[in-house]
DNA sequence: ATCCAATAAGTGCATACGCACATATCAGAT
DNA sequence: ATCTGATATGTGCGTATGCACTTATTGGAT
């Protein structure tokens, strides 16, 4: 019997990731927000002002890519920058157009986090985040 | 009890991704090849040769992205295309130097693989892809 | 006061990803 | 032979992602 070595991890990981995005982006098209931006309002709403860094962290994201996440954004007015305790930091914080934004997509990302669960079963998607939560961990 | 709702199934999964492939970035690194090439590369090994869209079906993603991953293969000479059955469709398969390739960097994907089951667990990451394998499916 | 290692962030570059739309081809109905 | 709906692919656009490298500040050592 010759072991066949497991199917990739990340490879399993991306697939199911981008099946995902696609479900949770279909849902907030109408707010003109995908998840990955939706999660950085989210984000922001609930962890007050934040550095560049900090928000990277908080999203397990490299800092450069979180940087650049955060252009359009900025762009449309829904975060907002003001001087951090240092020179070199930003504080980002939501600005109100990004309070209503954000607002006004939470019941689309609910119908999409429901649809998910509807789909996968309640009981797995919870034990799915265990494991996935576990994986940002230790990998 | 005001019942929150559970964390976003669509955020974790994309955290737990970006961790994961950087970590297989990292050991594929000396190969010049990222993880979604290795993927490319070795479906294509496997499945012998296929339509861009039978490529995108294996590798669940989406037809148009799979095009533009294909190109930075196809300028280095790893796979090529002849013609398919159709006027339409396109043959992909691997070149000679693309199998070198693949070979050379399949002992860097055996090690980024052992890695990530020795920091997360072979049992659980067992399970996890059968979870993850079920999204797929599902969603 | 000056210098330096550490810290926070930005840039250049390349790949990754998918939607809306356009193009080419085919297979079957007429 | 022709038309038409289905099929296979490509393009324009915009966001997503991270590495190597650079710049600006800071806090402390001298």
């Amino acid at each position: 019997m010759t072991d066949r070595p497991s199917p990739c991890h990340c490879r399993v990981l991306r697939e199911a990731t981008r099946r995902t995005t696609q479900l949770y982006d279909r849902h907030l098209a109408p707010s003109g927000l995908r998840l990955g931006q939706y999660s950085v309002l989210a984000v922001l709403a609930r962890a007050g002002p934040l550095t560049v860094g900090a928000l990277a962290e908080a999203l397990v994201m490299d800092r450069t890519a979180t940087s650049r996440t955060l252009l359009p954004l900025q762009r449309d007015g829904l975060v907002g920058s003001g001087p951090g305790r240092d020179g070199r930091s930003r504080a980002l914080e939501l600005t109100p157009t990004g309070r209503e934004r954000l607002a006004a997509a939470r019941p689309l990302w609910l119908d999409a986090q429901a649809a998910f669960e509807t789909a996968y079963g309640s009981e797995e998607a919870r034990d799915l985040g265990r494991s996935l939560t576990r994986v940002v961990e230790r990998i």
